[in-house]
DNA sequence: AATTCGATCAACCGCTCACCG
DNA sequence: TCGGTGAGCGGTTGATCGAAT
């Protein structure tokens, strides 16, 4: 923020910390509905009392649905491994090359096992002293790449691109040209001749199109994650956002604008986005049937499957507070559980199209 | 059974970059 | 060219959980 500009987490009135399975829901409904293409305006117009900042790390990081869950395979591992040798704390570029995988994620992974595997004498150094902050290592480790078979993890990887058109990786366009086709080729998920090795430049950013990005495939691995599924009837209702009794005067202190020209969610539980984003929405309505399966499943997870008029968002002094009747009801994180058994495996098994992504994965290896 | 401690990971913070007027 | 703005990245923090004592 070297501009001057306050941290938009700063502003009052928002909530920090975890997310509840009420803001993972509307969230999700917005952003299957509206895309995403613009995260500061996003829960304003989505009724979350979120920043977009965290809006949007909560829907890479969590709510993704070509998300892959669970533990990192010895694949993944090495891949990380060879990666940050060449690369860095490269995050980002690195889960380019880790379909399913968050820069975070892998991150976190690597700070907590890989760093200690690869690098004893760092593990020597950062053992112990837990929060002990130097600038981590950075792409100045050395990071000596030796490979340790460790995981006990059997995950199967299906080399699929992230499905999320929208994530790009900006800047990750002078990877190949750092790293040098030898280089490369020591990865084994880059020595795949079906590896993409667009993700490692620098993509031309597409408009959101959710049945691209979470919905209908667009491509073979993107395919993979999202499996076509089939037509629902009132489906658009499922994505209507529930009414969230917001107090809209909020958002115009919270922007600073005549807060008044936008509204959150209209009474009919249909989102009203700003004149000004007029652009972005619409456009999804339009792919209704596509995999609102997982939408939907979600919700009945969550316990919110049902009329839109059901939903009874309390509101305190901090704004919506969660739902009395159905979150006790729920066991642990509902949507983390959403995800761990969520449908997209099984949707794997079922679409011919994904399964021959996984098969051609696995033939080569993965 | 209670407490302590370390590991894990979701989320936040600060910064940089890219884009646009 | 410059300044403002939003998006994204990488580092760090803090809550939580499980193992050890």
């Amino acid at each position: 923020m070297g501009k001057g500009r306050a941290p938009c987490c700063a502003k009052v009135g928002l909530n920090k910390g975890s997310w509840t399975p009420e803001e993972d829901m509307r969230l999700i409904a917005y952003i299957q509905k509206y895309g995403h293409a613009n995260w500061r305006a996003l829960p304003k117009q989505a009724g979350l009392l979120r920043c977009g900042k965290s809006c949007r790390l909560r829907w890479i990081n969590y709510l993704r649905p070509d998300l892959k869950r669970g533990n990192f395979t010895a694949e993944e591992e090495e891949t990380i491994i060879k990666l940050h040798g060449m690369l860095g704390n490269k995050w980002s570029k690195i889960a380019a090359c880790l379909p399913g995988r968050t820069d975070n994620e892998i991150k976190n992974v690597w700070n907590t096992h890989l760093k200690k595997r690869v690098s004893p004498a760092g593990e020597e150094r950062g053992a112990g002293s837990k929060k002990k902050k130097k600038k981590a290592a950075g792409a100045g480790e050395p990071a000596a790449p030796s490979p340790s078979p460790s995981s006990s993890t059997t995950t199967a990887t299906t080399n699929c691109s992230s499905g999320d058109s929208g994530e790009q990786q900006s800047d990750a366009s002078k990877v190949p040209d750092e790293l040098g086709l030898e280089e490369l080729e020591m990865i084994p998920m880059l020595d795949d001749p079906a590896f993409d090795f667009d993700m490692l430049v620098d993509a031309a950013p597409e408009p959101y199109c959710p049945a691209a990005s979470v919905s209908v495939p667009t491509s073979p691995c993107a395919s993979s994650t999202s499996p076509p599924a089939p037509a629902r009837p009132g489906v658009d209702e499922l994505l209507d956002l529930p009414e969230i009794d917001i107090d809209h005067e909020l958002w115009s202190i919270i922007d600073g604008d005549g807060g008044g020209a936008c509204t959150v969610v209209s009474a009919a539980g249909t989102p009203a986005p700003c004149q000004s984003n007029a652009t972005e929405p619409n456009a999804a309505s339009t792919t209704s049937q596509g995999a609102e399966w997982w939408l939907e499943d979600l919700e009945k997870e969550l316990g919110l499957w049902g009329p839109v008029e059901d939903y009874q968002y309390p509101v305190g002094p901090q704004g919506p507070i969660a739902h009395p009747g159905t979150l006790p009801a729920m066991v642990d994180d509902p949507v983390s559980c959403y995800f761990q058994a969520g449908p997209a495996p099984a949707m794997l098994q079922q679409d011919p199209a994904c399964s021959a992504v996984v098969t051609s994965s696995n033939q080569l290896g993965f």
